[in-house]
DNA sequence: TGATTTTGATTGCATATGCAATGATTGCAG
DNA sequence: CTGCAATCATTGCATATGCAATCAAAATCA
């Protein structure tokens, strides 16, 4: 079954290199955008996880971001200076609860328009079967390095 | 059969954030095999960049890895410090001219084995047409992205 | 119960990233 | 020749990233 029609000789370049390349470009393109309400991308996507994920654990929520727990705990910081978001006291002791305050969902309301012109900038841009391919490609991808993630944690 | 069997809806998530994570885990795949010589990815890039480019201006040399040169500023230290790369007087007073140092050879053909041990990984985990696929599209979508960097550097 | 392990989160260290401002030169217009 | 604009690189500031170590609390084992 040929996936697709093309040569396939083996792939030359370096696939970390041209992602790292290639997401410097797409994350500025995005920040553009994002900077007008002061946030960074990756603080959107922060406050975007917290609003689905309502009150979650930092573990849980750095698992579902891929993200270390170290780098979350980090990135929380600017958010929680600013009262968009708000740490409060898990089932345990130890653990926290994060979740989005009301100027927080409001922030995250506004910064979302700014998010969806970028986004459709880069589906003119690139053309949406393009990036459709892409995000295919990258889901398939990330499900089949996901035992990566597993050995990390000990599995 | 056409390219794809899907209804090719409009894609619905956040390609930078779906960059974002792939990253991560991609990154960290080849950390792995760098740490080995001591090595981070961005440094193995760099010190390649620098041994194919020859002696070269670090404003050429950041357009080429597609990177500010405030942050290609300060990725060259520890590189320096540890004497892999050295800094040069250029044509002019203030442009400086980046070479590598013998001992940055060795050390970039040292790394090279275990990039190829990282790359053959990826190549057997998502399998070469994956891969070549990925690359393609990068590569097609970073041209046309290139815009961006025009209107950054002023056109 | 007391000791050990496990779990949840933070912190030290080092690097990566970029914008804006700065410093240092060079080039050019007047 | 003088002064302003353009160029090359670095630095201040803020964030992103993760590993290893740490700290605190809970769970488990003995």
């Amino acid at each position: 079954m040929t996936e697709t029609l093309s040569p396939l000789a083996s792939p030359v370049g370096c696939t970390n290199l041209k992602l790292r390349q290639f997401m410097r470009r797409v994350t500025q393109h995005y920040d553009v955008q994002l900077a007008k309400v002061g946030l960074k991308t990756t603080q959107y996507s922060l406050l975007s996880f917290i609003a689905k994920l309502g009150p979650i654990g930092q573990t849980e929520l750095a698992s579902r971001i891929k993200m270390g727990t170290s780098t979350l705990s980090r990135n929380l910081k600017p958010l929680v200076d600013a009262q968009w978001v708000e740490v409060s006291a898990g089932a345990d002791a130890r653990s926290r609860l994060v979740s989005l305050t009301d100027a927080g969902r409001l922030k995250r309301t506004e910064a979302q328009r700014r998010w969806r012109v970028a986004q459709d900038d880069i589906h003119r841009m690139l053309g949406t079967d393009k990036v459709a391919q892409l995000h295919d490609l990258i889901d398939s991808s990330m499900a089949l390095l996901e035992p990566l993630a597993d050995v990390a944690s000990g599995e």
